[in-house]
Parts: structure tokens; sequence; C-alpha cells
DNA sequence: TTGAAAGCGCTAACAA
DNA sequence: TTGTTAGCGCTTTCAA
């Protein structure tokens, strides 16, 4: 404590002391200055004074008056996720870039508790917001357009705004046919030995499953059906599918894609309670990254969506304000197992270490 | 589009249409209208007629007015990790508790940039600040103090503020006992078998290393030298120890602590360049939880900071307005290999199975 | 090249 | 029990 906890200086602070007024300050320190014709050393003093009495404006009462906020908004479903906490990180660089202050809220999956989060963003006049893996982007979408917000779905698309999304089924498809490929390679295989876990009917999921299917068709000439198991996103349920399947079949399939991180969570509790013969000849494909998957012992094909990307494109479609909502899709990666890929964050990581 | 896009109603607009005046309304609507002794019955129709118009306050003026923002900080150094998440995640639900919107910003470790994320919470004048793992948190202390703003330290403490900390030394005491138990059960240790990787000079760090020694204490008689490396918090630089450690060697220490998931990673891309055998008969310890983590192919334990108890507490703190910086401890929780944890959002996950 | 003045939507004395 | 009034700190015409 102890510190001189003096009420933060205004522009009528500045305006006193350097006898310029008011209007004259704000528009030095706001920058149109220039365009208010105001003399170089008038701004030169000013200026000068602000950084003297660590001025900072009032980001509420520049708000209020020019209805304009200043903070962006990023709806995701959850945080602790590899894929949306990177989101979140990369999402707040690009939002400072502009000079934006990022405002992260989480959904969880729940149309009622996203419309609830985004309402109380909409309370702060948030400038735009990026919709990312809601449950009902529609419903956000109303919300936001009643307000006049603009807003983009970033992975997961709506039918009434802009998107950014990874191709799904391409993505599906080419993690399908990595693992079927691996798998091969320890012997004959069948398209019963070929099955998905995880996911829900959205759109990722159904885009998902018909790459899933596009793959094993091309491979073996047909899809076997059955071959998909919905479990939400869910790791217990995830979990039980696992255990079902196994107390059926005395085994786990020889070759598996699981739809998110979370459904992989899922596998891991089956793995806790079952010894490692039980994963000695897997092949898994997950449509996620996640660095420790790449690691488990057996090999993991993963998925990782460009999210560097897609939040470029999202802050592209937000300023060029189109009429009619777009749909961009951006290519996502396949990652082999045993890969540690490296992270927005390494080179900060990196200059960090002494 | 083709919404309604009209103005947000004010409170003059229900003003107009109630017949009531402004300040009556703002009375009804921001739940002082019991102490100002109006009718319940005004009350009622007030907040009807909110209801109907979707009234929702404009936080911007509520805040310039009343000069508080409803606004709770929370800096972290990176979001992209379990813990970090795991905390903005919990720290949501509590802020929202409270009424309070969460805004979670990221310092990256970087004192400069932990004071510039910081400013621009204060230009937006939060109520509170959590101060997570920040590099200098008394850099952070001063900027909030002159602004007059609480603030507490999570998980690293300071010197000027209340601090809620791990227990990092019995953690680190505790989870090196697991490793060396474990280890012993294939045959006999010596401490020279026992090491320790990643961290840097804080407070955490160093409590770790001497919990790490007592246990060894305990254990041998004696810590042997040499047996820690620094590597920051940095995949990278944890990855090349590991290569020294290994070029040295021949192989890597039967037994060893890592000091957080970050440094983790750097065994992961060690990994990637080693075959299986290399980790046939480790037991590594990590002090951080991932569940991913635990169903490596070799024995892991690890530590789980309990991060609920850690906010609660801040929060108590900031309640209660201690004049003296305090300083709490909380005791975190030894994960044995092979476990997956639920976490905060597990029922939010199994609700949403369909 | 600058200043005066109005007002963004709300809260909180103070009056009635 | 309710209304009137004066700002919070800023932006933005309009006038000088």
């Amino acid at each position: 404590m102890s510190e001189n906890e003096h009420r933060k200086a205004t522009i009528y602070d500045l305006s006193m002391k350097s006898g310029a007024s008011a209007s004259t300050v704000s528009a030095v320190l706001n920058g149109t200055w220039q365009k208010r014709r105001i003399s170089a050393e008038t701004a030169r003093r000013i200026t000068a004074l602000a950084e003297e009495l660590k001025y900072t404006a009032n980001q509420q009462a520049r708000a209020l008056r020019s209805s304009r906020s200043g903070l962006a908004g990023l709806l995701l479903p959850v945080y602790d996720t590899r894929f949306f906490s990177s989101m979140a990180q990369t999402f707040e660089a690009q939002a400072r870039q502009r000079s934006l202050l990022p405002v992260v809220v989480s959904g969880r999956r729940d149309p009622e508790e996203e419309r609830r989060v985004v309402e109380s963003l909409v309370a702060y006049s948030i400038d735009s917001l990026f919709i990312a893996g809601a449950t009902d982007p529609d419903g956000v979408h109303r919300v936001c357009a009643a307000a006049g917000i603009p807003h983009v779905n970033i992975d997961l698309p709506g039918e009434l705004a802009s998107s950014v999304i990874s191709d799904n089924r391409q993505g599906a498809r080419a993690l399908t046919k990595a693992i079927i490929d691996h798998a091969r390679q320890g012997g004959p295989l069948s398209p019963d030995d070929v099955y998905m876990f995880g996911g829900r009917d959205d759109h990722a999921s159904r885009e998902r499953v018909i790459g899933f299917h596009a793959a094993k068709t091309e491979i073996f000439g047909t899809a076997s059906g059955g071959d998909t198991e919905n479990t939400g996103y869910s790791p217990s349920m995830t979990a039980l599918a696992f255990e079902r399947f196994y107390a059926r079949h005395g085994r786990l399939p020889r070759c598996f894609f699981i739809n998110s991180s979370i459904n992989f969570e899922g596998l891991l509790r089956f793995m806790g309670g079952h010894d490692e013969q039980t994963f000695a000849d897997i092949v898994v494909g997950c449509f996620d990254y996640d660095p420790f998957g790449s690691f488990l012992p057996f090999p993991v094909y993963m998925i990782r969506p460009d999210i560097t990307k897609m939040l470029e494109r999202g802050f592209d479609l937000l300023d060029h304000e189109n009429a009619t909502p777009h749909l961009i899709t951006i290519e996502p990666q396949l990652v082999p197992p045993r890969t540690a890929l490296k992270g927005p964050l390494d080179e900060l990581r990196d200059k960090d270490a002494r």
C-alpha cells in the first residue's frame, strides 16, 4: 500500500495545467488532432503533460460517449481443452494488435448459458463477437443482431452470420486414411475393424462422419454400417462406449477415430481400468491436437485446425461487413504420431528461458 | 440481418412508457428500490415493462457514474496449459456467481507485457484483479495500487499484496517421495538416480527444490549435489536439458521430477527423437496436472493444485480488505499414474451427452 | 487553430 | 412514496 492512490487524471486536469481547453486535450490524446488542425506545438505540450501525469483515458466515458467500447468478445464452449485455450491465446494477440481488449467467455455448450453470457457482453457494448463452437450459433446471432453487434462464427457454421470453419470433411478423410494405412502395416484389416467414437449431431460431427465413411469406401470399397458411436462431447459417455465395445468384443477396435480431445479423455478413463495389453495393437486418430496425446503408448494421429488463420479471416470478415453471410473453409493439418508441434507461444517461452 | 436493430431501451424509454421518473426506474432496476421506499406495485409494473422491452442496463454508463465497472480481471502467464485454462474456467464461474464479468488476460511471462495488459484493464476500471503466475507480481501491484484497484496474488506470492498459493514445498516433497518409492520397486536406487528439471528462480521453483531435496534427504540420508537443472518455463530448453543428460550418460535418470507441464512438453519433444527403449524403466513426477500425462508409456505422478479453493480464498481476501498482506497456503493433491480425474466441467459435459 | 457547450445513460443527493 | 437535478469523463458539433 503506501502508494499515492490519488484519483486518476482526467482531461480537465490536463486542460487546467496546460491552459488548453478540454476538447483540445481530448483531440490531442485520441489522435484526431491533425484533423482538428491543432498545432504540433500544442499537441506536443499536452502529450508531454499527459505522460508526466500518467494520464490514461477512462474507457467507460469514452465508450458511453462514442458508443464504441473497444471490447472484442470471444464465446467458447469451454476453456480447458488445448484447442480452445489456444484459440483464446491467439485471439488475445490478434485483438490487441487491433487495440481491442479481448473478453473471453464460456457458454458450456448450453444454449441458455450461451445466451446469458453473450447478453452480459452486450451489456458492455462489445464492438464485435467471435462465436466459437456454440451449441446454438443462431440463438447467439439473434441476441447480437438485436443489439446491432457485428459477429462471426468460428469453427462451427451458422446459417445467419458469416462463418470461418475447418474443412472437417477433408480433415476427417485424411485422418481416417492415415490410421487405416498405419493399421494395415500390422496385418490385413477389414472395414469392421475401423470405428468412430464421439461427437453429436452438429455440423462438424456430421461432416467428419462423411469424411470418415468416404475414406473407408475409397479403401475398402464399402463403409460397413454401425461403425460410428455418438457419445456427445462427454468423457464419461465416451469411456462407457469403449467399455461397452470391450465387453461385447473382448477387445478394442484395431483402428478408430475419436471426434475430439474431450472424447479422447474418455479413452484415457477407459485406459485407467485396463492393462497395457489392451492397447498393444491399436491405431487411433483424433480430430483435435494435444501435444500429450502424441506420445501415448500407441500410435495417435491428430488433426490440428489452423486457429490463427481462422481468426484472421474472422477479423477480415468483420472489417469488410458483408451483406450476405459468407462461409470460409480453412484446411487443417495432419499431425503424425510422436510429434511435438510448437505453439504460438513458443518463442515467448524460449525467450523466457534464462 | 432482417432483425429489428433498433437502439437499446434506456431508463428514459421506460420512464416515458411507465409514467414514472427515470430515477424511480433506475432504482427499481438496480435493486435499490426497497431502500428508496418505492411501492411494490410500481416496482412490479416497471420490471414487467423492462422485461417486455428487453431492457438491459448500459454498463458503461453505470460504471462511469458509480465508478464500479463490474469487471473482474485475471492475469495469467499463458492460457494453453491445463493448469491455467482450468483457472480461467473456474475464475469465470466464481466471478459470475458474484455478478462480475470476468476478463482474462495473459502477460506471457514478460514483466513489460504484464504491466501493459494490466494497464489496459485499469483503463476499464476493473473492480479487482487476480494476479496468477506473474513474473513480476510487485510491478503489477504498483500499477494496481496507483489506480486504487484491490488485487491478490494467486499461486505465486508477492511481497506487497495478499497471496494465496499452493504448498509447493510439501507438494514437491510428497511427489519426490512417491516417485522414489515407485522407482525402488524396480531395484535399488541411489540419490544420483534422482533429478529435477525445469523452473527458474521464482518462489514456487525454490520451494519445490527445497521439498525435492528434503525428500531425498529423508530417504537417502543425503541429497547429492548437481541434481537440479534450471531450464526456465521453456519446452525447448527443457528438451535440450534432456538431450544433454542423455548425451552424457547414455540414458535418462531413473527417476526425475519435472517442474511444470510446460517443462513436461520438453520431455515430449525429447521423446519424439528417441525410441521407446529409452523410457523403459523411468519414473517421472510432474508438478502440474494434465490428464494426458497420466497415460504415457511410463509411470507419471502429478501434483494438482486446488484451483477452486485458491480462487475462493482470493475472493474472500478481496471481500475482507485486509490492511496488511496475508499469505494463505493451500494443500495440493497427489495424482498417481493412470488416473483420469474429473474436472470442474465434468457434470456439464456429461449432462451434455445426448 | 481553438473553445464552448451539449449530451451519452446512469446514480444518488436532496426536495417534495 | 416519488421526482428533480447535477454530474461521472469523454467526444463532437458549432462557433469563433
